[in-house]
DNA sequence: TTGAAAGCGCTAACAA
DNA sequence: TTGTTAGCGCTTTCAA
């Protein structure tokens, strides 16, 4: 046993033939005597044969593998997106990796045949730095990523399409996103109609920070003509001393931010924190719509613990869908995204591209009003403070 | 850029040389004049040369991949068992790839050098009808497994070693556990100083079920004398209906449980409606330990939704250290069993294994009670039914 | 229907 | 210091 497994040749041997025979015998394709068939399955059996994976990735240019490249391995959202992915990769005969941790650089060594990033973020600084070197394919899930050039001039480009050669944009990659801006008006549709008229958006990042979500709420205030639409942004600075001293656990693992811009938020925490600012600020609103629903759940704990009650003295809604929703009470209401769902789209336009096929720049997926009991109905909408 | 990538055959003809030349000076190993590796570096540079990684494992026979096979994405104990994994395994120069619902069958298609699997019944399960075929390291972390014939018979071979010859007992395989014998006395006795005297144990397998944490719960009560033991034992049936109906979330997402042993727990769901079946029981015990952290915090949830205040009228207690504490309030008392370190561990077996040294059969990892508020301290304990 | 042969892209021993 | 050579284990022509 001790000795290294059996390859076909050993096979071919025993068999007194030869490792095209076995190949075609084990594969069942092509001509092998019916007879000879049989003698050579039972010698494999005894031989306790199993073909080298790597060995058949290796001649057929192709291991079938592909990977999601997470950070977030905290997040629930996102093992909802890999449960999607699964399934869908299976329906192809791939199997899907998961892996949050492995350094950019070695990324590219891993036996896989694309790669299916987090959000847009990560995938653009992925590209930026060493996707140019050789191109495994790479498809993105987009989530609150950060609006900037680039994006603005991606959202013009809707309908551009991509072949295995490189993009032509400068580090683009296909992406498969959810309109916010939709689902942020879906949100406030839905405040307004239960009577909310002041709403605020709970947000992880810095007020200035200009990440899609953020943005689209400004957008949307905009549109229903609220001027000092960014008094209700609720924004947790990222020094707040009691970010670290707020935490619920005793933490006995550190917490390593390797990549500057790739940080595994505590949005829990944060949301916490935010329901503190909340009351500090005085802000006069009715509802708060949180950046994630991590976040929202944190926002939740942070007015209970404060006394306050949800919802009957604060609204919250969240946006994701995320299952971690069923740990707390009231059940937020939210706009789910659907993650399985894009998850599974991730990993046809990733298929797809691999398979050379040509894919959409940007397909969008579904999204849906979850009501849960966060929301007071038809408030009087009577501010608290 | 279409067409395929460069080969170190490529950079050879450009830099006229040969391509173990080359592949000297991409590896800088051996000898190589310093002015020709500059000029190879360079012209590798310009066709963006990438070696390719399946090559090299086909060549040294590693891939430097090791999987962690595990079914329960939902759950956040084994994300912590992963963290700890991708650490310790950075650490050697490996990357950990996780996956969740590949078939065993599949599974040996992986390009990897080893596998650890989520539990004990998973390991046995996979090698009793795979395993033998070929041998691919395999590590397990214990959880909750079933209680059997070899069980027993492995208890009494702690010490037993193992190296990669076939392991010699029938299907074994190496684990990582805590001793759940003691975790439990820990719970217990917090309990006890607590001033409980009637402790109840929720569990979502039927009574008979032998799972470990029931047997170490009977064990230590019949350690102190309990002769009712069992009436404390408070199991949910799988088949109650309320089951279904009880999900909190609006589940746009099948479950499929395709290996009958396997199946996707909602812990969650069935410490919720054990919280019920206390009520319905009319139980006397002031306390109550859960099967894990996942059922405690549902224990929680389903006792408050009755109106009962947790830890006032009932206290819980949970077995775990599950990250997904933070969401609940009051926030539970566990006995943590430090899933970090326990995936960190079962890296440095199997890589041990994979490695050709010997390994011992069971490794246990530490475990320490993490205080929260579901514990009412001191109480007086009295009934609340 | 078979099997020799030429790779897939890389490593490493060895002779030069 | 270099280059030739022989694989790693498998697939796939193509001539027999």
């Amino acid at each position: 046993m001790e000795k290294k497994s059996a390859t076909r040749l050993d096979i071919a041997r025993r068999a007194g033939t030869s490792v095209s025979v076995v190949s075609r015998a084990l594969n069942n394709s092509g001509y092998v005597a019916k007879e000879k068939k049989e003698r050579i399955l039972k010698i494999a059996e005894e031989l306790n044969y199993a073909p080298n994976p790597v060995a058949i990735s290796l001649q057929k240019r192709r291991t079938r593998q592909i990977l999601f490249y997470c950070r977030n391995v905290d997040n629930a959202f996102n093992m909802q997106l890999y449960k999607g992915m699964l399934d869908a990769a299976a329906d192809r005969g791939y199997m899907v990796l998961f892996n949050g941790k492995t350094a950019f650089e070695d990324l590219r060594n891993t036996l896989v045949d694309g790669i299916i990033m987090q959000d847009q973020g990560l995938a653009a600084y992925y590209l930026r730095n060493y996707g140019r070197n050789y191109f495994l394919p790479v498809v993105s899930a987009a989530y609150g990523e950060v609006l900037g050039e680039e994006k603005d001039s991606e959202r013009s480009a809707e309908s551009r399409t991509f072949s295995r050669t490189m993009p032509s944009g400068r580090h683009s990659v296909p992406i498969v996103e959810v309109d916010t801006y939709r689902v942020m008006e879906t949100a406030l549709d839905y405040l307004e109609h239960c009577g909310h008229k002041k709403i605020a958006f709970g947000t992880p990042y810095p007020a200035e920070n200009g990440n899609v979500r953020t943005a689209a709420f400004l957008s949307r205030m905009h549109e229903r003509k609220v001027k000092d639409a960014r008094n209700y942004i609720l924004a947790v600075s990222r020094r707040d001393s009691r970010l670290a001293a707020d935490s619920r656990l005793l933490s006995f693992q550190e917490e390593v931010a390797e990549n500057p811009h790739v940080v595994n938020e505590d949005f829990f925490g944060k949301g916490r924190l935010a329901a503190r600012i909340f009351a500090e600020r005085k802000m006069d609103a009715t509802a708060v719509v949180g950046f994630n629903d991590e976040f929202s759940l944190g926002l939740i704990c942070g007015f209970q613990e404060m006394g306050l009650r949800v919802p009957e003295d604060i609204s919250v809604m969240g946006i994701d869908g995320n299952d971690a929703r069923k740990y707390v009470s009231p059940l937020l209401t939210t706009v789910s995204l659907f993650p399985q769902e894009q998850g599974a789209m991730c990993v046809r336009v990733l298929l797809d591209l691999i398979e050379g096929k040509k894919v959409r720049y940007v397909t969008h997926t579904g999204f849906r009003l979850l009501e849960g009991e966060s929301v007071l109905p038809c408030a009087s909408a009577a501010g608290i403070l």
